[in-house]
DNA sequence: AATGAATGAGGATTCATTCAT
DNA sequence: TATGAATGAATCCTCATTCAT
């Protein structure tokens, strides 16, 4: 199976209803195209083939549509990512597979991953970064496997002793760049220029062991 | 003097009154944090004690308003960018002196930067990016500083050979993560950190000549 | 039934529903009275015991309001004036009739004709009179009932020959005068009032056979 | 001298100034081709070259300003009619001449003659005429010139025994009919159109003597 | 006296949400 | 349960009027 084939979005398996799902996908499609307040929830029910008033069944308001959205479609990322995953490879390994799955996740659910973008770069996303950080609520407890990643290759000096975040930045930072421009028809992204990519990506955080040491 | 001393903002200078000038840093200050949509002109009016009717003496309405700025933000950018650059130096150089600018802006102009965040993803971005590729109306027909950098680069062995979109993912894509987290205070970008970070976008795109060179 | 009998407004016979027939009644009041624009859409809610944004659901704004209203009086008051209406009666008859038919829906809908006065004296009527001239676009390529009267007793003799504006003027000019005048209480129009007015009418348009034929 | 030859409007022969008689053309124009509504002040500031600020200097507000310029519009119109006329002529002559002054004025002066008409059409016209009917206020007491036409005619029995608003009807109607036209540039309004037209507004109010006579 | 920048009340229109069916 | 008509608060924008210069 290749990376560009299509496969049903995950974000409704395991929906309780058909129309709850209608809502979901239209509500994803729509905000990725047109952002949150560019949508209505009128153009959401159209698009959805359900009566508007329905959409109130199953969400409380707008906001809440759009959270639980999120939530949902951010579980579906990591699941992705996760996909057969190893904790026992090696650090470079364990590395490269999570990225791969950033960049799968991207090209197979364009829409899903536009959200994402509209909603961190929205007052929402805001919001939960503040709340991520100082109050662990939510199930964000668990430490995020690229953290875990970054952590232990640190610590066995594979990996820069650049703070956490910026080994995100080195690392998130120009996928999220590459498969927005993907989904723009802005660059062709093939196995072996994903492939590349990466190998900068890891460039990027690794220390040049290699190099001096080896030798 | 520092990277982080306050300084004018440059979209302002040479403003042709004080209202204006009032106007755009009301809105540059709301729209970076509440995004577009979510910024009435009732709210840019308060902040900029103005009256809301006096908002369409200087802009013809809220589009024209937001693309006023953007453009000027986006020259500002420009010119923090080449600040002192000098095109005669080597091109690991001008690729620290360029992105070293971009930091400068982010970090001295937060709302600024936050609000090119915002245009960006927003379906203004959308058409001027695809405006830019299409057709090379208007001033964008010049060779942006970096691109020649990579160009350059490349021809001499130094950058990968990957596309040019690649290369500034791997560049700005990790800056753009940084300047972000250091706005919403989530890391401390002192100039150590953003030394080690250019370090690393660097490694990212440049060809390892050393290892294969010396042998 | 006399000519001052009240009855049930055309422009509502066959209406979608309640709240279209009230807006439009509403607009109709209000606008024959203060003017399409002296005529708030709140005014028109608030007269019509409907929420303004009600209004949106039943036409796309204030000009298609408007404009369908006056498309549906125009066809009512073509339908008043063709009531009966036998073309092949003598042509005095034909245009006694064809102008009794003018009072009649003058007097049984003065909120509707003085609409009618309103839009023709508007912006929108200029517009309209000048797409008739210019393109027969629309199906105002069927001669109008009076033109062809005109045109016809033109023919036989009856009438002068002047053109055929001028007809219309000197007919339908003191009508409009005179329901006007009518419905500001100026002047009541029974029905020897009415039947000397269109005797008059036909004095100013019709060749003074009886003179010349004497002799 | 022709009647359609230029002449130096009435309505500012004798103002106050220079600045007072551009306010007063400009709304003028603009009114008659805008209506009242259509025309805010701004665009009347820019049209008569004048501060918006200077407007107020020379009239109260806007109400003030187009009422005072129908005021005086309305008394060049009557002086217009009234230019040469003898009262000692024959009824016919005298309406006649009156009527012919109706032409004149409208033909000449077509932006004060569309001004009339769009101020008749408005709520301001139904209040004056409101006004003129119950309070004989203002400088109305006159019996205006047509009026004692129509009443020395029926005395004498040359004009039918009508009402003297259908009488009005019947002479005013076609002629602002006829004017309107012209002015559209939908009927030619040459001397002996002009003199036909007025045969057939004596032809529709006056008493046919001839045919009676002659028996 | 003349100006036109500034104002804010008021107008058209949209849209999240409710509720009767 | 599902609907979509109805609502009115909130939004963008206009424009009559004021007032400092």
């Amino acid at each position: 199976m290749n990376i560009h084939s299509k496969q049903k979005p995950l974000s409704t398996q395991g929906g309780t209803g058909n129309k709850r799902g209608q809502i979901i996908h239209a509500t994803i499609r729509l905000i990725s195209e047109y952002g949150f307040h560019g949508t209505p929830i009128s153009m959401i029910a159209q698009e959805a083939e359900v009566g508007a008033g329905t959409i109130y069944r199953y969400f409380k308001d707008k906001d809440a549509l759009v959270l639980e959205i999120f939530e949902q479609v951010n579980k579906d990322f990591t699941t992705t990512m996760l996909h057969e995953y190893d904790a026992d490879q090696p650090i470079q390994d364990r590395f490269i597979h999570l990225c791969w799955g950033i960049f799968r996740f991207g090209i197979q659910n364009p829409h899903e991953f536009k959200f994402m973008e509209q909603f961190y770069n929205s007052p929402y996303g805001t919001t939960l970064r503040r709340e991520k950080l100082f109050c662990n609520c939510g199930d964000s407890s668990q430490e995020l496997p690229l953290d875990k990643v970054f952590s232990t290759g640190q610590a066995q000096h594979l990996i820069k002793d650049l703070p956490l975040n910026a080994l995100i930045a080195h690392s998130i930072g120009p996928i999220v760049f590459l498969v927005k421009d993907s989904i723009a028809g802005l660059i062709q992204l093939d196995n072996s220029t994903i492939d590349s990519s990466l190998k900068a990506c890891w460039d990027a955080i690794s220390v040049k062991r290699q190099e001096s040491d080896i030798q």
